[in-house]
DNA sequence: GTAATCAGTATCACAGAGTATACCAACTAC
DNA sequence: GTAGTTGGTATACTCTGTGATACTGATTAC
C-alpha cells in the first residue's frame, strides 16, 4: 500500500477532525444544537431541555452560533416579544456526529452498567 | 404524534450526548485516537502526526486514556527502550463518530473556501 | 399589591485546560 | 567528542470556558 498517500491523507484528516472540534468544541453547542434541531425554539424552552446549562452559557453560545451562521434568531415584537431560534440547513450537516455520539453514550452507559465495579 | 414519548427521549439523548461530550472532550483526545487507529504507535511519531500538540498534552492525554482503557501502552525493555500505544477494542467504537467529524470538516472547508469573503 | 414568566445582561470568581520551555537518561550515528 | 533520537517529566504561566448569583424591563396572572 502506498505508505506516501496514507501519510498525505492522515495530515488532511487531522486538520479536518481538528477544525471540526473547533467548530462544535465545549460542552455546550451540540446539546444547543441538538435541541433546536429537536423543535425547541424559544430560550426558555431550550435552557430547561439541557440539563446543568446555566442562562448565561446559552445566551453566549447562541448569539456565537447565530454569528457562525448555524442558527437564525428572529424576533417577533409583539406585544410579549417573542424570540424565536431554528437551524439552519447548515447546522443540520452535523446530524450524523450528533447521532454518532448519542449512539455512543447509550452503549457506553451499557458498557458501564454491565462491567462489575473495578476496584482501583 | 405522542408528545410525552419524544420529550422522554430528548433527555435520553441529551443525556447520552453529553456523557460522550464529557468522555472525548478536549481538544485533543479524538485527534489522538485518530492517530493510534491510523497505524502509529510510537509517542514521537504520534506527536508528529498531529500539529500543534505539545509533549506534555500529549503525554497527559496518553496516560487518562490509558487508565480509561481506550489504549495499551506496551514497554519492550531491550536495549534502546520501546514504547508502543495501541486502540483498543473500546477506542474503534469512536470510529464512526471520528469518520463523521472528519467528513463535516472537509465539508466545512468546501464551504468556508467556496463563499465569497463576507465583511461584517 | 405579589409572584411568575420571558429573554436575556452584568459581575465575580475559579479550576483546569492548554502553552512554553527546559530538562533528563539512555542510546545511536558520525 | 557532538549532535540527534526516544520517551517522557518538571516548572511556570496564561487564559478562557464555565459556574454562581443577582438583576432588568416588559408582560400576565391572581
Amino acid at each position: 500500500m502506498a505508505e506516501a498517500t496514507i501519510k498525505r491523507n492522515q495530515a488532511e484528516e487531522v486538520k479536518a477532525l481538528q477544525d471540526t472540534i473547533y467548530v462544535i468544541g465545549g460542552k455546550w453547542k451540540l446539546p444547543i444544537i441538538n435541541s433546536i434541531c429537536n423543535g425547541n425554539k424559544r430560550f426558555r424552552e431550550i435552557e430547561r431541555s439541557i440539563p446543568g446549562i446555566t442562562t448565561r452559557m446559552l445566551s453566549r453560545e447562541l448569539k456565537e452560533m447565530e454569528m457562525n451562521k448555524l442558527i437564525k434568531r428572529t424576533v417577533y415584537p409583539d406585544s410579549p416579544v417573542l424570540v424565536e431560534y431554528e437551524s439552519t440547513p447548515y447546522c443540520k450537516t452535523f446530524g450524523n456526529i450528533i447521532l454518532a455520539m448519542i449512539d455512543w453514550g447509550k452503549e457506553h452507559k451499557k458498557y458501564i452498567t454491565e462491567q462489575p465495579e473495578q476496584a482501583s
